[in-house]
Parts: C-alpha cells; structure tokens; sequence
DNA sequence: CGTTCAGTTGAGTTGCTTCAACCCGTGTGG
DNA sequence: CCACACGGGTTGAAGCAACTCAACTGAACG
C-alpha cells in the first residue's frame, strides 16, 4: 500500500478520479489546477518532434506527482500520457502551496523527491548521450525495478510495466525492433526473461548493473528518495 | 550587467570569489555551503561513465544558480568544472534556506528559474534520444544564444562561447570530429560562422530554429524565465 | 476463420565513430 | 630568433551500431 503525508490524504480522497488507459492528462480549463499525483497506475511525460517522434522523459509512478507547466504559467512543455488505467488526484496549485507552506515535512519531502528526480534524468542523459542501447536498456530496468522496489511493486526481482517495445524505445531512445534485439540478447545472456506484454525478472542484477554501468549503492541513494 | 535581487546582493558580494578555468568545484568541507551562484563565467555540469565518457547536463551562466548535492545530503551527483575564469559565490544551505523563506519574490523568481531548466533539459533529452547532429547542435546554438541573449552577452546573433568543440560534443552527446563536421556544413550553409575558439554568429536564426525543430517563440517562453 | 496488433527476425542502409594524418597558432627553451 | 612540441581543429577512410523496411509469427478477438 502507498502510503502518504497525512495532510494530503484528505485532498487526494477528495480529488481523485480514475482515468482510462491510453488517454492524454490536460490542464484544467481555468488553469489553476496542474499538479497531477498518482495514486495507482503509471503515467508518461513525453515530449515530441514534428515528425512524431516521441521521447518520453520520465514515468510517474504511485506515490510521485508532475506539474506539466512551464515557466510562463500558461502551456504545458510535455505530454501527459496514461499508460494503463490509473487513479490520480489533480490538485489546484494554490492549495498545493498552501500545503507546502503549511507542512514544512511535506514540502521537505517534496524537495527531496525532486533532487531524486533530477539524479535519474541526469544518469539517463548520460546514457542518452554516450552509451550502446544494451546499457540503456539495462539501465532503465534498472532504475524501474529500484523504484518499484521502493513502492513494493516487485517480488524477488520480478516487476510487471505497462510498456510496450516501441514505448521502452521512447525511454531509451531506440527502435522498438532494437529495443527487441537488445531485450533478447539479455535474455539469452540470463539476465532476464520477459514474458507476455512485459512481466520482467532480472535474474541477476549485479551482472545487469555491470552492463548498466552503474553502481547499485551509489545510485540508489541518488534516485530513491528516502533512501539511507 | 547582472541584475541580482537586493536580497542576494549583501550574500554575493561577501561570499564572491574567484575561480581559475579548469578547476573542479568541490563542496566545502563542511558540507553546509552548497549552493553555487555564479557572478561571472561559465560552470558546466557533467557525469562520467566508468571509461572516461563524459556528457555535459547543463551549463551554468552568470545569474544563475546550482546546488549539485544529491538527495542524501552528502554527494554531489554531477561534478562542476569551471570552464572560464569565473566569479561565483558559494552559499551556505541554511542561509539559502532563511533567504528564500524570508523573500517570497526570491523563492518565486528560483521556482521559475528551476521550471525553465526543466524545460531546457526535456528539449535536450528529446533532441538526445530522437534526432540527428545537425539538429543537435543545432538546437544547442539557439538555446546558448536565448540564454545569453536574456543577460546581454550577446550582439545581434554573435556570442563567445568558452567551449572547445569536445566540450560542445559531450553537451549534445556527438564526437569532436562529427561536431567539426556538422559545424562546417553549417557554416557552407550559410547559417553560421564559427571564428577562433568559438565566437559564434548565427546569420539566420530562423533557418536555424528550422534545423533545430524548435518554435522560437515558445522556446523562449518554455526555457527563458521571466519571458513574457 | 479472418483480422489485427505486438513482437521477432533477416537484409540492407546510413549516420556517427574511430583512427590516423595533417594543419596551424601558441608557447617554450636553446 | 629559430626549432620544436603541443593542443585543437580539419579532413579522409574504414568500421560498426542502430535504423529502416519487410516478411513472418503468434496471441487476442470478433
């Protein structure tokens, strides 16, 4: 169970709704209600090119909340997807600050929960900008399993995301054929197996870490809130 | 010349000092004072993967600010190398802290300037993940010019920029040699011209934003804080 | 039973990398 | 003052990782 500061509790009872698969999360018409916190399911942020490209800049899992507005306070600078049936709370901005204000844990863990977000958009431009597909991939199952680990969504090393190919190549930055090339690789090297839509086990993570270039300690500190 | 809010003035002026380009900049030993401000110069933030490979997550220029501690409150997770001879000042967290919550306007005017950096690092990651190297560096021009433009370092489209191509090559995740290619071809096309160690005209914005796949206008409210 | 959609696999292409040579401006020491 | 080394930029050639295109599979569904 997901459990959360007590002052939201009553805000996001209030506020929740369920959304559908597949639908795109718009800002509110009077615009004063931006702040987008999941309570179940996951949610993409993704930016894209003319041409239809997409990239996906981070998911939003249970428990994590996005604010989509740019600086201008006006527009949204990415697009908020629903990646399998969720339940969100939208919360005004103004009672957002208020809360911040009043709770000054909540606005620590808050801060907290950006820097942790700001780590893991830094270690994947990193391997955005210099590393093969098999460490990117290797690393995002990485980061995912760790977070879903902080949540208690994976059992041993097993952890279900509603993904498909082409949307793990949006995270990574590859072809959804490469990404499938790259996750049968790994799969005959028994790092992990995959099954129907996307049931992963890794099997061996330090082995995983190796290919992901990471330092399992280090990172999770950096990129799990909270983490000691 | 630097427009910085009174609040601040006092702490700049008494904190300031100057740093040689090439330097690393380290967290004091006490571990309190972690906010770099920088006066004059530019800072750029990298990671490195084990072989040495390095990308550049941002760049840090006079006016703003950067707090490279990571969510455990010990490490930093990007390392600040001093690419000019520079002026910055090194702020203390508790003293950042009372400043922020003593000056409403200041904490407004950072939560914009972070909005704007988050922006700026989803418009790379996309470029870093989905597009080729013209467009690349391309989107790295404009971006460096809106920048400098906002704190008039630059002179209808000309700017310096204390970057060898190397560097400009772990900012847009491309070798040195491709980044030489690219900026050549540029060049015959009549878009730029690059002098000794980069001192940068663009001649055709606008062609320019049409390689780089960006929108000027909305860029510049996106990325650009305080544009109207 | 046919259609659709995601994943898989092969073949051929391409964009970027690496390696290597070369140029040139700058600094340095005999 | 010249000789030389050095670091960055430039260019060519060759290699390779990831892409595109296309065909096929298998599961899900009406």
């Amino acid at each position: 169970m997901l459990k959360t500061h007590s002052a939201l509790q009553e805000l996001l009872v209030r506020d929740k709704r369920t959304v559908d698969k597949g639908s795109i999360l718009k800002s509110e018409a009077d615009e004063s209600r931006e702040r987008f916190y999941v309570l179940e399911g996951w949610l993409a942020a993704s930016k894209s090119l003319q041409d239809g490209e997409q990239q996906t800049l981070d998911f939003v899992l249970p428990g994590e909340s996005y604010d989509p507005t740019s600086a201008d306070y006006r527009t949204s600078f990415v697009q908020l997807e629903v990646l399998c049936d969720a339940v969100i709370a939208i919360i005004g901005r103004a009672e957002w600050e208020r809360l911040l204000q009043d709770h000054s844990d909540l606005q620590y863990s808050e801060k907290i929960n950006e820097i942790a977000a700001q780590a893991r958009h830094s270690e994947r431009m990193l391997r955005l900008g210099k590393s093969s597909a098999e460490t990117r991939i290797a690393y995002a199952l990485i980061e995912l399993c760790m977070r879903l680990t902080a949540i208690n969504l994976t059992e041993d090393g097993a952890f279900q995301v509603p993904l498909g190919q082409k949307q793990l190549g949006d995270f990574t930055g590859l072809s959804s054929v490469h990404v499938c090339r790259t996750l049968r690789r790994m799969n005959r090297l028994g790092l992990i197996t995959t099954q129907d839509h996307m049931d992963i086990t890794i099997h061996d993570v330090s082995k995983l870490a190796e290919h992901a270039e990471v330092d399992l300690g280090t990172l999770r500190k950096e990129i799990i809130p909270g983490a000691a």
